[in-house]
DNA sequence: CCGCCATTATCGCCGGTAGT
DNA sequence: ACTACCGGCGATAATGGCGG
């Protein structure tokens, strides 16, 4: 007999429902509900159809969806209250110094300044500075503050995409975008101590919502009276958020924000070589169109123009794809500007450019028209096709966010190749396809042959070399992920494809120790690869020597069986690995950690 | 001996206090507690006396503090909110009341109710009513206020890429997104009254402001909370935005807003038909990843999606181009949604979908996994791609969205294809590329001569007949569109191609009349193209007989002279029509027209 | 309606581990 | 030795909802 579940039977009197869900009026009379939307069953019945409403519970603990409700609204107060730009300033704790939770301070004080600018660092010393200066929504006020968080931020820089200049930004006299700035402090917050209470929940909703709001308002205003570099701290804002999110397991918006910042930069035109005269596109005409950074001051903001492109470039690589999601942005585009390399000091810095006293954006509208001028032949590069094509085979001055972007279009024209097998595997016989798909197989080989070694990288479980490192070992995870997509579909009917894919899986494997977030996608390819590997070894262990050996034999030229027997193990090993490392993670990996674990019930005799 | 107090003597280890009377800092420490006050023991011996705080404050469930919390920020908030942005401030003027320009509305009453959800239902009867409402940042409050704007924007709809059901928007219980009802009130503040002043314009900002706040609160709370239907609202309000700010001459704005709608409707899979078995996707393992809309209800529900997926496609593809822009997603993804077609009546409303109870969104966490499933092979269709090679040559099921949707398409592989060619001009030799090319071309001019003809719809200048039919106008024009972007690079090599251009260029002209602002693209597009044959023509003219009349004579059969002259004729008409009507368009648009005019000194003399 | 049980979501805090 | 940290477990408050 049954254990007597909830009596599963024909029937099924419906399992009673799940907790919080229940709608108020039923609540009230203890009745049974349904819980169906708009109106449940009780309540049509009842003709109370609007009395029927829902607390909706979230599967987060209520208290916590509360909170951060409190937090966000509590910010916008702020916000509201003090129209100049105030940062929600939390102070970083070292480590731990008494957050007070949730202040019900509020609620016992109704008339106080309701959550008043705590620690308004310094803004009492420019008291009316606040007029409309040039597009920041304030200027240098609480710059120490950003110091500090630049302090914990720049050995993450990398992982962050934080591209833009950090001494720049540290620097006394630089304005910095309000919403960039409670990024910041987000995120050295988050990094600074590592463990999540309540109220740093809190805050961090906070100072979320005020840089989305900040953005928002920066971008309904005229664009040309923005100092041009408000831009480039949009975007980095943007990028800031959506890593953000995505720690956050909010891949929607992660989403959301990444797409956003590729569209500014494109609109800016920083997939351009900078200096280049823009192509006498169809649409240049008279420039009626987006507004146009000046060029470039100096080298260092050049960088970070190029840098912040290739940032954003490969964040929309990396979040989009999933689910098939749109790359954002095809080959077919002409991407000009240089990969990001790892030495600027050569770039002369624009000689010719005497420094422009007037910064403002060239808003398609005045700027002299280009019409017409064909734009002097410089022959222009397709960054990305150059580099898919092969013709581009140095990585020697490839900076690490270089080596990313690369590892991203490697991605993404695989996913690309995938995609477009999936649509209509005829073209598998294609000789164009399968030309495509030999060369793009070849590329990638390559290029992770000449990635450094994880070994060399990673000193210690956990201890990782030198700081950008962390970057080169995403970046192998990337190159992994590539390989593994653009050869999972053949996997099951051809053995060296499934080869590579495992190949690609235990590589990623190997990086995986100093890495921080691979990030959904990753994580996802890596489990469903090895766990499919490890079923077909499985089931073909079970089979006996009825498998089919041929298959098993093209893999390993020793015997099969005992091939069989170590392959299995390395597998089991770098999936334990994988569970160690994600249990280490956020939330939301933990989480999938968990259901991937039910997956594998074999693995239980392993670990 | 002493009855004395809590010296429950030595050995009993003191039974567990009792809940939510640890102290902040135990809890976090996750160490016993033993209550003391002020200082817990735990607390003075590690000396951190001040971090020892309790949550005294009511017997009551922490969670009803909060909400109490929670609703008294929220009332503040919309104090603060209300002086300057309330929602329901602008009262819009059926087509001629006075409009007696500063608006005197709410601002002056800052006290009252504050807005709180007006209708909250029996709040009293229920004690913790006040609760999260589901996502909705309030419920169907001011609703016969969304019924005076729907109605203003009803004949606009597809301008403005309206694509949620009137009809249900209006019902009297439909929760509204606020952030949509913010963007609702603006456009029919500015459809309704077509001049606007200082205080419209101030308010247009604030309503700006307030629906980008609500869409960023919104999309950084835990998605799986939300009620489905918000997403979509999300998203009609993301391309309301767009087009607002496409008209305020916000390009870089309008963009973001695109593609940050595009990027949603795909994050939630609206390009993939309903319905339909989600692809065993190599990310779909375990389903870490986006959130899924649970199935449409119904058929309008069905509609809706389809028709917002489309909506935001086009949308994107007409502000995406420009310079190059991202074409957002390329051919190479999946779309199995349907065209929107004009007739939903015939779609079954899903049998096989009970109501469902649950419309809470599937987290990918707890869906249970469809992993290994194989999707069970429904024969997907890639709509776009079946469009483009010419298999689906049935327009006649097509809703005017629908024709729009595809004429984008063609629009965007237009696009591409000149890229590609600009990228690459060797390829030009490939007949691979001529092929598509050659499809291309064929396919533009099949789908422009099955448009109907201009004619047929603007009965008079200014005047339309079929409501909808102001889309159909701008698809003509984006056909045209489409036309120039493909031939326009060959157009000064080849007759025939600079044929195509002009013949594009003129038949978008002629379908010019009753559309609103066809943006800044085909405004170029058009002007571009004019112009240069405009030079060209004259240059011969002047050349005399030593012109190539070769080239000259290919486009007409004619007596090449004659041609000439007539055909210079009809070019300065149409250049005269684009400026009288570009002069009656919005501020940016009229800017770009004195512009354009100063490039064309030779036709004082025409008008 | 509502007393009262069954079921859970939450929260206290044990005890193994790491750091110092 | 001493303290912080944290995975988990068991106790318990908070709900769903039965049945009188
Ligand atoms: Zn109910
Ligand atoms: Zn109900
Ligand atoms: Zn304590
Ligand atoms: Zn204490």
């Amino acid at each position: 007999m049954s254990i007597a579940g909830p009596s599963r039977d024909i029937g099924s009197p419906s399992p009673p429902l799940q907790r919080g869900k229940a709608c108020l009026s039923c609540r009230r009379r203890k009745m049974k509900c349904d819980g169906m939307r708009p109106t449940c069953t009780q309540c049509t019945r009842g003709d109370r159809a609007e009395d029927c409403e829902y607390t909706d519970g979230s599967r987060r603990p209520r208290t916590l969806v509360l909170e951060e409700d409190i937090a966000r609204l509590r910010a916008r107060v702020q916000e509201l209250e003090n129209p100049q730009n105030v940062i929600p300033s939390i102070e970083l704790y070292p480590p731990y110094t008494s957050p007070s939770t949730a202040g019900p301070s509020v609620a016992q004080t109704p008339y106080q300044p309701l959550m008043e600018p705590p620690s308004m660092s310094l803004s009492t010393s420019s008291p009316a500075t606040s007029s409309t200066d040039s597009g920041w929504g304030f200027d240098g006020s609480p710059q120490r503050n950003v110091q500090q968080c630049l302090t914990v931020l720049a050995p993450h820089a990398a992982e962050l995409g934080l591209f833009l200049n950090i001494d720049r930004l540290c620097a006394q006299n630089t304005p910095i975008f309000p919403g960039l700035h409670s990024m910041l402090m987000l995120w050295s917050a988050y990094l600074s101590q590592r463990h999540l209470d309540v109220s740093e929940q809190n805050s961090e909703s906070a100072l979320l919502s005020h840089a989305q709001h900040q953005i928002s308002n920066a971008l309904s205003v005229d664009s040309s009276t923005q100092d041009p570099q408000v831009f480039l701290h949009i975007i980095q804002t943007e990028v800031l958020i959506s890593c953000h999110l995505q720690r956050a397991g909010e891949p929607l918006g992660a989403r959301y924000h990444a797409s956003a910042a590729l569209s500014l930069a494109v609109g800016l035109r920083l997939h351009i070589k900078s200096g280049e005269a823009p192509s006498a596109h169809l649409f240049d005409f008279v420039g009626y169109s987006y507004p146009q950074l000046p060029p470039p001051l100096d080298g260092i903001e050049e960088k970070e123009r190029v840098d912040a492109f290739w940032t954003v470039y490969s964040l929309d690589r990396c979040l989009g794809d999933i689910y098939n999601g749109p790359p954002g942005m095809n080959h077919a585009i002409m991407i000009t500007a240089p990969w990001p390399s790892s030495d600027w000091s050569n770039e002369v810095t624009h000689p010719s450019l005497s420094r422009r006293s007037d910064r403002s954006l060239t808003n398609g509208y005045q700027g002299q028209s280009n019409f017409m001028t064909p734009s002097t032949n410089v022959t222009n590069i397709n960054t990305v096709l150059q580099f898919l094509t092969g013709q581009d085979r140095d990585l020697s001055n490839d900076s690490p966010l270089g080596l990313q972007a690369k590892a991203s279009v490697l991605f993404s024209e695989a996913a690309s190749i995938a995609a477009s097998y999936a649509a209509d595997p005829t073209v598998g016989q294609s000789p164009a396809f399968r030309s495509r798909f030999a060369t793009l197989g070849n590329l990638i080989q390559w290029f992770s042959a000449s990635l450094p070694p994880p070994s060399s990288i990673i000193i210690a479980p956990g201890i990782i070399q030198p700081s950008n490192a962390r970057q080169v070992l995403l970046t192998i995870n990337l190159t992994a992920l590539a390989q593994i997509t653009l050869h999972r579909t053949f996997a099951p009917t051809h053995a060296p494809s499934n080869k590579r894919c495992i190949e690609g899986a235990l590589r990623a494997v190997r990086a995986l120790d100093g890495v921080s977030d691979p990030g959904p996608m990753i994580w996802t390819a890596l489990c469903r690869v090895l766990h499919d590997e490890l079923v077909r070894l499985r089931s073909q262990a079970s089979s006996s020597s009825t498998a089919d050996t041929t298959y098993a034999s093209s893999l390993h030229a020793t015997s099969p069986q005992a091939a069989n027997r170590e392959e299995e193990a390395e597998i089991s090993l770098a999936i334990s690995k994988i569970f160690s490392i994600m249990s280490k993670m956020t939330c939301p990996v933990k989480t999938f950690a968990v259901k991937f674990k039910a997956m594998i019930p074999a693995l239980d005799s392993i670990n």
